[in-house]
DNA sequence: CAGATGACTCCCA
DNA sequence: CTGGGAGCCATCT
């Protein structure tokens, strides 16, 4: 019986903190990798979430992106689910990463999960768009 | 164990 | 903006 796709623990990780993204948020890869740590990166958990499958319906990988705010995926309706959430784009169809990137999860759940908690970082001034 | 693959990220021309 | 190359990691053959 191997057909759940949380066999790896590292994917099982990834998937569970993903959960914690709250709708109307985005993560990226590289941030999601670092508080999962145990030194994986990006492109690990661009793995996991090619490896969702149906058990992995309650995972919002939508929420997760490229560090520039834009979207990786082909054809998956990415950004129509996270506009649909109230995710913003700005006029070269990257999120609005100083408004929507989530901070992580509280620092009690990141303990009681044995998450790394993101490092503070300073607040990037909202660029307007200039006309 | 080596090689290939992939929803990453950074740097430079 | 586009393209190429390097470094990084997890999983499957």
């Amino acid at each position: 019986m191997s057909e759940l796709r949380d066999d790896p623990v590292f994917y099982g990780r990834v998937h569970t903190l993903v959960r914690q993204i709250p709708p109307g948020k985005v993560s990226t890869y590289g941030d999601v990798a670092a508080m999962v740590g145990g030194g994986s990166d990006g492109r690990a958990v661009g793995l996991a979430m090619a490896a969702l499958g149906p058990d992995n319906a309650d995972v919002p990988w939508q929420r997760v992106i490229s560090r520039d705010g834009t979207i990786s995926t082909r054809g998956l309706r990415q950004s129509e689910l996270l506009e649909a959430e109230g995710v913003t784009f700005d006029a070269q169809g990257r999120v609005t990463m100083a408004r929507h990137r989530w901070a992580g999860p509280d620092a009690a759940w990141c303990a009681a999960n044995r998450y790394t908690p993101l490092p503070p970082r300073p607040p990037e001034p909202e660029q307007l768009e200039l006309f």
